[in-house]
DNA sequence: CTGAAAGCGCTAACAC
DNA sequence: GTGTTAGCGCTTTCAG
């Protein structure tokens, strides 16, 4: 068995609320006792257990994640920034993996509502008001990443998706290209909705070039929809100059289309892709991208999470980080 | 405030132990009392507080995952297999990520055990024996997954690595390669005492071909350590007919380093690389790769850890899946 | 500044 | 079959 706090206070010769106050630093407690109690500590090796100071404060050092894939490379290295931010403030992660189902989304709130976790990190491609209830509902400080968390009333962490799109489309417009695909991982709702459709319709709206729906196009977030989607277009004989897709995987899938036909990347077609992850600098030729900052987005909600959960404050619900445009060889 | 066991109780005039033995199912209780009970907690929506719970048991329904980094593919499909049968026997995941440190390791065995998990998975690249000690000693049951796990009495998955990596030797060899290099991930070891090293040397030896230590190389497991590890090979006018990457990633800079030297993969070239991450059927041209069974090394995994909680039998302690060799457009 | 005691929500003897 | 009760290990009033 291991130690506990009545241990610790017989040993020292104390009661154990002095034991408690010296590891809690809640009350003062003269400096010889502290130190003798310190000194037993030591010793002995005690451990408060979270679990019972859990039970009695209603609070854990615990942040429920919720993602909805813990394979993609995106939520990865979301996953390591706020891993990173949580432990220096001793937090530590409980992980769950949705599956992007919304009934699943509901159920582990409720779960971490009955885990008292500290905080709420809810990572979802397309955010819904009952979920956002839910969490509301709970009282558990949360912050939200999603490409329409700025819909709703919440602490939340992005960039621009509306101008992140523009300036691709921008600078594809400016090396002369007029027909260029816009290539998304649809989420079931309106295109016309959408920040990065938005953006990429506002470029070219401002250049003068006319919106040619043939080349607006849907799929998942998968390359192998991207490959199939360009391959149709191939078939069609409607190939594009450039092709903007809206996640790295969906610009590789489209990318490899190209590719195994024959059509040379970027001389006869150039491609971009968004988020920067890994792969995108991996393949050949190398993704022209939108870099989300993604560790870093990672990093600051693990750290506004953790000034709600002090009650600290914090500036701006809705913080947008900034993007860039790295340009590499595929345009 | 949550409605808790004594609510219950106090709505269905009984006492709360009654209660306690329905939702546990750990003492006969009459039938229409049990059909009240359940009726008010359906009523009340009452779930028992899993922290109280794992107070007075000491355990908890928490299996523990410690893995070297979060955001590589092949940790991200592991965890997707952990996951998906966790959840099926109502497990949790708690994530640890030590990047690979022996000191974080061991804080966070610590931390899972006062934590009181029911079950630790431990993710490493190498296994240590103060690690496992510490694991041993907690009495938690546990599950590794690690290169160099059958080194040590525990339970573990994984794969036949020597045999692994004679195939894909024997393959080049098949295809008249004779210059075949070696590139591995070196993890401060002796590169003798590696699994996939043997199985090379073995291969090589077995078709009466000298080994050429000028081929066998090491980097760290990142594609720009395989990069610049051809590159040197380039420079040298070292370059092999063949290479045996023993990770993706490493095969990735390999076959990066090539191409931007106008060298062509296959022709000039082959190249093959270890585990079979999305990004091996991604790139182009695609990897020809040893497949390990991530995403079932975890599920297993997982199977194994919930029978050692429930102290079922499991029959070996050292489980092999099966490895394929899948040919690519790289060879 | 320190100790005694109540209680967090639950399980598990122990009685009846 | 069912209720009473003693903790699990800790924090936090409340006295002193």
């Amino acid at each position: 068995m291991a130690v506990t706090i009545k241990d610790v206070a017989k040993m020292a010769g104390v009661s154990i609320s002095t034991v408690s106050r010296v590891i809690n630093n809640s009350k003062p407690v003269s400096s010889d006792i502290r130190d003798q109690v310190l000194r037993v500590i030591k010793e002995t090796g005690y451990v408060p257990n979270p679990v019972a100071r859990s039970l009695v404060t209603k609070k854990s050092n615990i942040i429920g994640v919720i993602v909805p894939d813990i394979s993609s490379l995106f939520v990865g290295d979301l996953l390591s920034g706020i891993e990173e931010i949580g432990r220096m403030y001793e937090y530590d992660i409980f992980l769950c993996n949705t599956y992007g189902e919304s009934e699943r989304e509901l159920k582990y709130i409720n779960l971490l509502k009955s885990k008292a976790v500290a905080g709420i990190i809810f990572v979802s491609e397309k955010l819904e008001k009952p979920q956002i209830d839910l969490v509301k509902e709970s009282q558990i400080p949360s912050v939200y990443i999603s490409k329409n968390a700025k819909d709703f009333d919440v602490y939340s962490i992005g960039i621009d998706h509306k101008q992140a799109s523009y300036d691709m489309t921008h600078y594809f417009i400016n090396k002369g290209k007029k027909k260029i695909a816009f290539l998304r991982a649809s989420v079931e709702d309106n295109i016309e909705d959408s920040e990065r459709y938005k953006g990429y319709k506002k470029a070219l709206e401002d250049s003068g070039i006319d919106l040619d729906k043939s080349l607006v196009l849907q799929g998942d977030s998968t390359n192998e929809s991207g490959y199939r989607i360009v391959e149709m277009l191939i078939e069609k004989g409607n190939i594009p100059e450039a092709i903007f897709a809206s996640s790295d995987e969906l610009a590789v899938g489209a990318l490899n289309a190209l590719l195994d036909n024959r059509i040379n990347v970027p001389k006869d077609v150039s491609i971009a892709g968004y988020d920067d992850t890994r792969i995108a600098s991996m393949i050949r030729p190398s993704l022209t991208v939108i870099k989300q900052p993604i560790y870093d987005m990672g990093a600051v909600a693990a750290r506004i999470i953790v000034k709600l959960i002090d009650n600290q404050d914090v500036e701006e619900k809705y913080i947008i980080l900034p993007h860039t445009l790295i340009e590499r060889q595929s345009s």
